[in-house]
Formats: structure tokens, C-alpha cells, sequence
DNA sequence: CGATTGGATACAAACGTTTGCAACATTCGC
DNA sequence: GCGAATGTTGCAAACGTTTGTATCCAATCG
């Protein structure tokens, strides 16, 4: 295979025109059966497959997708629930026939990672993930006429009216994690937050305030508690405040998996048990969750169907700019929101 | 931005044939500094980049380096040192301006992701992560003449003499872990490893038999459990052999972070405490591990330079590719081995 | 001062597709 | 049996670059 075989090849062989081989190979109605099933023979025999980029610089479709995310994916308590997130929407658009190209949101040599995919049209369409994004980039984006769906979190920032976006119901979620606690009996519920610019983690603290007030159970702000979202502020908070879990405070509503890790060990090693001294839901699901003892009780982040909305949303985006209509139902579906659930296991002591 | 310029656009207003612009942009020594200069002014003026794909097409690069990773991807255990694997690789790739399409092994729409990306020739080159490949596949990329690198593990599968290829020295990784327990005056150590295709296991179950007999210690073989990798693993072989870790079993060499914090909560419900009673020396390095109380000894596996490594070696072939040329020393460096290095925490009992 | 050099630029042919349009052959309706 | 409709094919122009070769002009040399 010194030189790739060409549709000119195929169409010598087969003693007919380019455009007929091209017309045969894409299933053209314009083109003779008996033409066709030749022509496409021949392909086969010799292996033929188009060039993509040849067709791409025609078409102006690459088949490719550019995924931005953030930089913090490096960081291991990210890392996992963004990797099952990019898996799947990995694998939902192999349905369409489409690629990704990952990129974080600053790279390497300093140059802007949205900038740079979007002036190459190496793309056809955008998912940016978290988007902690300016209005300078937000307007380049738009003038490039691309494709662009924003997922999971909701970005203070941005104006979304008229954006495309997915993301998951995280005030849903803190009320559905507190309202269990509640049902269980509990009134004095720590909640651990996360100090980030992203707004989901606000979400999930006013879900928390919004189950309290449901059930006419006051809200103590000493009790909302600003983390890291770390291992290690879990076990700090517990160990410190282990006194106060004796009598006072009954459970524990932490917004990341991995802090109430910490705290079932930092309440371990401060000799209460959980579930028995101490009720745990928390939020993620990150698999390991089920592995530990007390197994977790937890809030699942619905991967899944984020995954499904945002490529189906792109989907239809790009086979929108195909026929250039755009009708009203779709605007009406510009903001999707997708709902998380709670998966009971064992350190909410309820199964 | 209805249409995006183009060279002949800029052209036209700078008064030149398109062929000076495309010069002037790639800093060809052509053409006069005047020229370029101002050439160069109306295309920053004009917001003009290439269009990447028009390019590919003749100078049949297209800056995409494709990467096949196995389908465990997905599943939790293996998704942490990936990920972390993949990111570093795109870290590294930024500097030489490649982006990164992530394939699994297989697709959704079962057909063969290799296969796919090669015939298509969206990418310049192939990194195969745990390569578990057919030898017609390997045949098939050697004859779409495309650079490729296999990294992590090596696999029993391949030939490797006349491929490219970064691997870790499991053996190493074995011998250094159990070293390090005999040292702490350990003699009865099981040793966890996984019943899996890849090699990266049994050597690492060789490094272990290595360090014994180098200190002529009994070769238990009754010693060595081969499990799923799984945390389940881990607690159930503590919690059956409980017993024996009073007085005869003093360690535990586990081949994952996870079987080890497995085994950790089991000897815990067992009423024994790490590494008081039972010292763990893992493998893996998976960033949780340094959470956990007590924190994990662990081998570390070196991703970063396992990346580098693989990645400089892409680089190399890729520019080698350009000019034609293979020297022979290259030919030398075919094969490459890096290094793990212990992580002394706390587990082995020994900080 | 004519021939030669060399620097700067332009021309045109690739790269491998898709696709509008023209061309041709065949069939149909009347 | 003739014009029109229909079905099949080919021609050629795109798509936006790169790059080998030709051209032009000024400067240099013998």
C-alpha cells in the first residue's frame, strides 16, 4: 500500500466517472443499481475507504467533536465523575460516527484551547463542560456559527437564555438527600458545601434550606459548613467537632462522596458509628462509594442522561444546520434539566 | 463572519499571489520581511487562521494523534490511573500542538475502532494503551505505514521486538514492595494479584517471588491469592483468614490501592489494625490512597513518566516520518522501560 | 554593456472529494 | 412517431491550502 487508493482508481477500474464512484459509495438514488453494487465491489476488493479530510474540505463536516473541560480534571476528586461524564458521551456519539477531541480549557503552550479548535474548523460542534467561560469567549463562539451545548453545571456567568444547555437539578438533589435525613427523624443536619465559583454546589445547599423549611425545621447557619470538598475536611470537621455529635447534631448531609468519606472516618476514629450514632447521605455517587463500610448512601449524579440529553441536543443541532431551519418547538427545549435520585445504601442507616 | 477568509482573500487585499501569503504565515525565508510583515498585518487584522483540514489535504498531516485505550475504561477500578494516564498525554501533546482523539477498543456500532481511524486517516499516528490486539491488527497498522506506540503493560499477545513501545517494570514494582516488607522484618507475606490477560500482574507477582529468594525466605505458594481487583477482594480474604493473621501472616502485598483498602476495612471488622498488627505495602498510587487512615504505602506507578516518554517517542517518529530517515540508534530505543518507586506512608508501618 | 546571478514574487498543479449542470439514452404519453 | 419526461452518467468547478517551477527585475560581474 504505497499510495492510498482514490476514488479516480476505483472509477478507472471500473470504467466509469468519479462522481459515479462517489455517487455509488454514498448510496446516491442518482445512480443505477446494477452501476452501484460494481462499483462498490471493486471498493471492497481493494480495500478502498474515503479520505476524510478530502471530503471534509467540501462537505465542511469533519465528524469530529470538541469537548472543553476543566482544568481541575486533573485533580482525582474531579477526576472521576468527569471521566464516567466524557466516557459516555464518548460512547453515545460513536452512535452518530463521531470523534472526540478533548481539550482542557487552558492548555500547555498558553494559547486559548476554545480559540485555537474553533479557528482550525477541526470541529464540527462544541460541548464545554463546566463552563467557567467569558462573554468575549461566549460572543467567538457564536461567530463562528458552531454548534455549542454547555453541560451539567450552571455557570454564574453566563447567560443562558439562549444557550443550549444541560445540566442536572442540584437544588432537586440537596432536597431529596435532607428530605431523607428528615423522614428518618433527624433535625439537626450539618451540610457540607464546597467553596467553587461553579453554582451547583449553592444549589445543593439551597435544596438543603428548602427540605428545612418544608418541614417547619429551623435553619442554623452555623451548621452550613464551606469545605474544600476534600477526604480531609470531612475527618478535620468530625474530629473537631466530635462532641457535638453526641446529642446535638444527628446527621450529616456532605455534598461530595469523598468529604463523607472523611467524616465516617474521622467519626470512626473519634469512636461513633455510622450509621448508628450518625446518619450520612452525600452527593456523586463515584462508585467507590458502594465499596466502603458503611456502604454510601448518596445523591447519584445522573451521568447518563446528561451524556444522552447533550449529544441528542447536538445531534439535532447539527442535522439543523444541515437543512438550515430551525423550528419553534426548539427553542422551547433550549435548557434541559435532568434529574438526580437518590440511591440508598447503609450510612443513612435506612435500608 | 459569514464565510471565513482565506488565503486568496488576504491576498487579494495585500496585492500579492496567495501562494507569498501562504509563505509569509508559514515564515518561508521567500520572502522579502517587508512582505511578510505586512502580509501578516492584514491577517491579524482580519482574524485569519487556516482552515486545517484544507492543509491536511495536501501536506497529509492532519496535528491528530488517535489513542486506543481498553474498554475497562469504563469500570471504576481502572478508570483513576487512566485517566490520569490519558491527561498526562494530552498535557504533553499540547506542546507539539497534537490533539488527541480517545477511542475505546470497541465501539457501539461494533465496528473496529482501529480500523475506522486508520482508513479514515483522521490521525497521524496511534498510542495503544494495554494493548490487547490481534496480530492482524498489529499487520494493519504496519501497513498504513503510521507511526505507533504501545504503552503500560506489555502484552503477551505482541511481538514487541519490532515495536515501538514504553512500558513499566512490573518486575521492579514487585520486587521493590516486598523488599521493603522483608526489611521491616516480615517473612509470611500474601500477595494479592489479579487474574487477568495482561502480563502487567503475573510480573508483578515475579517481583514478588524475586525479592523472597533473593533473601531466602520459603516460597509459600499457597500465599499468593489471585483476586478480581476488586475492594471485595481484598475484605473478604482478611475476613475468611482472620486467624491467620494472628501469629502467622504478619503482611500484605496487594497488587491494587483497592484490594488493599479492602483488606484495611476487613482486618479493621476483624478487630485487627494496620499496620499495628498487619503491615500493606499496594500498588497503584491512585491519589485516594493518600486520604485513607492509615494512609497507603504504595508503588507508584509512573504515569508521568510512562506519558513523556511515550510521547517524545511519538515526536520522534513523527519528525522522523517528515525527513525519512531512521538511524540506527533509534532502532536501540525501540523498547523503553521506566521505573516505579515506593510511596512510603503509613500502611507498611514504617514512616 | 551584455550575460549571469539571485532575490522576490506569481502561476499553476496538485491533494481527494462532492455536486450542479449538461449530456445522453431510454421510455412514455398522445 | 415525436416531444416530453425520466433515468443514468460524465464534466468540471469547486473546497483552501502547499509547493515546484517559471518569471521578473535589479544588481553584479567579467
Amino acid at each position: 500500500m504505497q499510495r492510498a487508493l482514490t476514488i479516480r482508481d476505483i472509477a478507472q477500474i471500473a470504467q466509469v466517472s468519479a462522481s459515479t464512484v462517489s455517487r455509488s459509495l454514498n448510496d446516491s438514488p442518482l445512480v443505477a443499481e446494477e452501476t452501484k453494487s460494481r462499483v462498490r465491489e471493486i471498493a471492497k476488493q481493494g480495500n478502498f475507504s474515503f479520505n476524510a479530510t478530502a471530503r471534509s474540505l467540501v462537505t465542511r463536516r469533519t465528524g469530529i467533536v470538541g469537548l472543553i473541560c476543566p482544568d481541575s480534571f486533573d485533580e482525582y476528586q474531579y477526576s472521576l465523575h468527569l471521566t464516567l461524564l466524557i466516557n459516555q458521551i464518548r460512547r453515545r456519539l460513536e452512535l452518530d460516527e463521531l470523534d472526540l477531541i478533548v481539550k482542557f480549557r487552558y492548555n500547555a503552550t498558553g494559547t486559548n484551547s476554545i480559540q485555537n479548535l474553533l479557528n482550525s474548523r477541526k470541529v464540527d460542534a462544541l460541548i464545554v463542560i463546566n463552563p467557567d467561560i467569558t462573554a468575549e469567549e461566549l460572543s467567538f463562539i457564536h461567530e463562528h456559527r458552531i454548534p455549542v451545548v454547555f453541560v451539567q453545571a450552571i455557570s454564574p456567568h453566563l447567560e443562558l437564555e439562549n444557550e443550549n444547555y444541560v445540566f442536572a437539578d442540584h437544588v432537586a438533589g440537596g432536597t431529596i438527600a435532607t428530605n431523607h435525613l428528615i423522614r428518618l427523624g433527624h433535625t439537626r443536619i450539618v451540610c457540607f458545601t464546597v467553596d467553587t465559583p461553579e453554582a451547583s454546589f449553592h444549589e445543593r445547599t439551597d435544596g438543603y434550606r428548602h427540605a428545612l423549611r418544608d418541614h417547619d425545621i429551623e435553619i442554623d447557619e452555623e451548621l452550613i459548613r464551606v469545605g474544600d470538598g476534600t477526604f480531609e475536611f470531612g475527618y478535620n470537621f468530625v474530629v473537631e467537632h466530635a462532641h457535638r455529635f453526641r446529642g446535638d447534631i444527628s446527621a450529616i448531609f456532605s455534598q461530595t462522596d469523598i468529604m463523607a468519606l472523611g467524616a465516617i472516618e474521622g467519626l470512626w476514629d473519634s469512636g461513633l458509628r455510622v450509621p448508628q450514632d450518625v446518619a450520612i447521605v452525600s452527593y456523586d455517587d463515584i462508585g467507590f462509594g458502594k465499596d466502603f463500610r458503611p456502604r454510601l448512601s448518596t445523591v447519584h449524579q445522573p451521568r447518563d442522561r446528561l451524556a444522552v440529553a447533550a449529544c441528542n441536543r447536538l445531534s439535532r443541532l447539527l442535522s439543523m444546520g444541515e437543512r438550515g431551519d430551525r423550528r419553534e418547538e426548539d427553542d422551547r427545549l433550549l435548557q434541559q434539566r435532568v434529574q438526580p435520585y437518590l440511591v440508598v445504601r447503609e450510612s443513612c442507616g435506612a435500608d
